[in-house]
DNA sequence: CTATCGTTTGGACGAGTGCCCAAGGCGATC
DNA sequence: GATCGCCTTGGGCACTCGTCCAAACGATAG
């Protein structure tokens, strides 16, 4: 078998998935090339079409993987707050460390921009979506909050909003935590 | 003088302009041809270099233009409302207006992506930016609204992330109003 | 040793890119 | 009628683009 060879390709793979992690976040969902990824990759430029059907492929799975694990991140704050107004403190905490120009927040948005041109990526996306919205909307039902779901969606909202008004100009994590404490007002735990 | 002229030329540049607000959120900024926009616009390819510096150039002027105007449109609905819940209920209701794949969202973030690799358009946008966050931060302060700047900036951070995400999976407006009277709670007229 | 397998190479293909510019058009001014 | 000025045309330049593919590679299996 061509054990090492078949490693070796898997290695390869996630070199190129990583590279477009990076590069998408620099120059923009269409402005990402075979020959750029190929180069950041290290490797060949025909090995984009080796490893994956099309270059759009390429980026939709890189970004999905990315954006899956942000998800989960949360998911891991949501495990260790005790009361809506910790969640949001949390919350809030996390967007902080996120300038708005970095990596993260540029290629969630460049995503979702992508996934209105492409029904598949955005397909794949909702479902990131729904389910970071299933989760918190849970939590706050079951702390009693108002409205949990649509809290939740809003909350969701709230927080690509801030990164993407961040990367234009300051907003400060203080204030944003001071003003979404009011939105989760109404708990049993405020 | 050339009267005729010189008016023919600021209408072909008006209509390079109006091709540039359509194309960006149909196929995204970095996505946007020279050849492209001039064919929208019905004139030839070279006087997109004529009337403007560059494709970029073009592009810029296309997109703060159009962000002014919408700035502007939520202005208006300053005017009418008289408490912070009749303005929330009107921003809702504007933002519902867009289904977050309208061409006025989709332009909107695509200027805020491209707008982190330019520094003009980014100065420039953030202007527009400041300009509506002061706006409604006066507006709800003669209404006692607690921390009327973070609150101003937040709401604007929320209408970007809900047409955002509208984009994906549905978002319904009543549902988000309903939230977001919390978030202006505290004010004299509730 | 040869055959076979998945992986890799590097270039070819036609199409599209931003920007530029010599040449022409056309109404206003002299 | 001649001249001037702005606007317009359409093609040229030197690239880059996504995709494809014949040929080579290295390692295992017979």
């Amino acid at each position: 078998m061509t054990e090492t060879a078949a490693s070796r390709g898997r290695v390869v793979r996630q070199r190129l998935l990583q590279a477009a992690r990076e590069l998408v976040p620099e120059r923009g969902w269409t402005a990402v090339s075979t020959r750029t990824v190929a180069d950041r990759a290290g490797v060949a430029p025909g090995l984009v079409h080796y490893h994956f059907a099309s270059l759009q492929a390429l980026l939709a799975e890189a970004a999905v993987g990315a954006l899956g694990e942000m998800v989960d991140g949360v998911g891991a704050l949501l495990q260790q707050a005790r009361t809506p107004v910790e969640l949001v403190d949390a919350i809030a905490a996390e967007v902080d460390r996120y300038t708005g120009t970095d990596p993260a927040s540029l290629l969630a948005v460049e995503t979702y921009l992508a996934a209105t041109r492409d029904p598949d990526l955005r397909e794949r996306l909702t479902g990131v979506l729904d389910d970071f919205r299933g989760q918190v909307g849970a939590w706050l039902r079951e702390r009693g909050v108002p409205d949990p779901d649509a809290t939740a969606a809003v909350l969701a909202a709230v927080i690509d909003g801030v990164l993407l008004h961040r990367a234009l100009t300051p907003l400060p994590a203080a204030g944003v935590a001071g003003v979404l404490h009011r939105i989760v007002e109404g708990g049993d735990s405020r």
